[in-house]
DNA sequence: CGGGAAGTACGATTCGAGTCGTACTTAGCA
DNA sequence: TGCTAAGTACGACTCGAATCGTACTTCCCG
């Protein structure tokens, strides 16, 4: 539930609008994950956040930010990551716990992964 | 390996043209199973079927048959399921065993899935 | 041998997702 | 106070997916 080790959560911005748990829908998940970057950014906040939440700029992606905008709404939209705004910057973590609850082992999948590109 | 307990492989129908194990592609699958209707039809195989392969009409859709024939086709082309050619009908199964390997767990979210939310 | 059934092939249409440019908003800061 | 950076909002464009009708092929079976 924390969002850092040393923040708790009645001082964190609140979250942008996101579906409720019980209303995550295996098929809206799945077309969220259907696309390699977003694939990509789930992959990466699981496996190299160290309990923070990140901004579009950490990902170090080479896209348009409206490009970006587009993606981070798709995955928060289907209930895969929170988003909070801190000043300026939206940072983004995955909903480990209420994905986890709802669809056990499907972040396993995205974490096992292999995102090589052009793997044939 | 089998089709069916009583059938060996070699005297079945060859499998239609289908993605070789290792070009299974995590995204690809996703996107197939973004779809409640593809969802519904993998399940259906996996938790209505008794070690015997389905024909489109076996699952009772109330589609045109062109309709079906597309997204059977996405399935299989996404290495969801395999389809052999018997006479006039086109039997399904799903490839459990390729899905499994390459992505373990990933069938076990469809078992779960709550097919019965809001008819689409 | 001919009718019917299973399913495909093809094409038209619609619709939404992805992409990105541009303009805008806002917070921090020198 | 005004610049800059992070990100959004909006709109245009493209492209592919979904849908379905119609025509066609092929096999089985009476």
């Amino acid at each position: 539930m924390a969002c850092s080790p040393s923040t708790p959560d009645d001082i964190l911005p609140p979250p942008l609008p996101e579906p409720a748990p019980e209303d995550l829908r295996l098929d809206v998940i799945m077309g969220a994950l259907a696309d390699p970057l977003r694939l990509t950014i789930i992959r990466k906040l699981l496996l190299e956040s160290e309990a923070y939440d990140h901004t579009c700029g950490w990902f170090g992606f080479d896209r348009p930010k409206s490009s970006l905008t587009h993606h981070f709404k798709a995955l928060r939209e289907a209930g895969l990551i929170r988003q909070r705004q801190y000043g300026l910057e939206r940072r983004s973590r995955v909903r480990t716990e209420d994905v986890d609850e709802r669809f056990p082992g499907l972040l396993d999948l995205v974490r096992a992964w292999d995102a090589s590109p052009t793997r044939r």
